[in-house]
DNA sequence: TTCCAGGTGGCAT
DNA sequence: ATGCCACATGGA
């Protein structure tokens, strides 16, 4: 069954895909991404209005009506891009380009544990790998849950599955030394509970500095993969994380060497819609340098 | 072969 | 508090 989304805007399935956001989500050979997010494998395809490309219908194939909510929730459909995108196109030049670059980019709204796991598997490694690290954890630890266009899917295993495995378990994984951070990560997950690492998305019980630090105690969570937590899973949109392509990027274009140094202008410049911004940003520098 | 990838933990000052 | 550096793995 399909669920359809007339009149979608603001929405380019590579840019959001193809942003470094997420890690499951595939494209196939028509242009569509098949993807996996909590339990549910679908195929996700934009079909653009003539006048506008960014504007259309999106198609879920395999989802159903009583998922409605949480598929416009997941791809963020009721937040305004456009008028963000304005407000951004009003600071500068560099940010106009890149918006246009990445124009149709949205930031997913996915779940806290895979977020967490998936960014602690990303520090200093590259995105196919990082692809590769998940996807081997799902297929070897994961529930299967079901069968899409031929392929066995399995889900992300939840910290109860994970915290029991060895680092000689998680060896086929390859995912070299970061396997005990993963052991470590679930364990502790586990003893506060998964309700406790979803609580910190919650912006009305939570600040971003008790967020930011709650992540921060877990092994492997440093300040980079903490932000991508806060921004990827938990509604932190002024979260800003600071990679090697964005030292690159802010290095290039607006001159500025140290972190501390793109921080506080980060927060001036962009404020609240700073994680937008850093998207765009990343994806124009990864463009730029021949990575997509 | 060496360098690099959506960095961080551990240790020495 | 700050500055190094090792860390697994595989592609360029």
């Amino acid at each position: 069954m399909e669920l359809v989304f007339e009149n979608t805007a603001d929405f380019q399935l590579t840019h959001i895909f193809d942003c470094g956001q997420c890690f499951r989500w595939n494209k196939e050979p028509d242009g569509s991404y098949t993807g996996v997010v909590m339990d549910k494998v679908v195929n996700a395809a934009f079909f653009p209005d003539e006048q506008d490309m960014y504007h259309g219908t999106l198609v879920l194939d395999n989802a159903c009506e009583e998922d409605r909510f949480f598929w416009k929730d997941y791809f963020d459909l009721d937040r305004n891009y456009g008028a963000i995108q304005k407000a951004l196109g009003q600071k500068d030049k560099v940010i106009r380009e890149a918006m246009e670059q990445g124009k149709g980019i949205r930031i997913l709204r996915q779940d806290p544990w895979e977020t967490l796991i998936s960014f602690i598997i990303s520090q200093n490694n590259n995105i196919p790998r990082i692809k590769r690290g998940i996807e081997s954890i799902c297929s070897n630890f994961g529930s299967p849950t079901g069968i899409y266009r031929e392929k066995e899917v399995y889900g992300v295993p939840g910290p109860e599955v994970l915290a029991r495995l060895s680092v000689e378990d998680l060896s086929v994984c390859k995912l070299g030394y970061r396997a005990k951070y993963i052991i470590h990560t679930a364990k502790k997950v586990l003893e506060d509970g998964r309700e406790k690492l979803n609580s910190m998305a919650n912006l009305e019980e939570t600040s971003f500095e008790e967020a930011f630090s709650y992540l921060s105690q877990f092994c492997g969570v440093g300040p980079k993969v903490a932000n991508c937590i806060l921004l990827f899973s938990m509604n932190r949109f002024s979260s800003f994380p600071v990679d090697v392509w964005m030292t690159r990027v802010m290095e290039e274009l607006y001159g500025l060497s140290d972190k501390e140094k793109i921080l506080s202008f980060v927060e001036e410049r962009f404020g609240e819609f700073g994680g937008i911004a850093q998207q765009y940003l990343f994806y124009y520098i990864r463009q730029r340098h021949g990575n997509l």
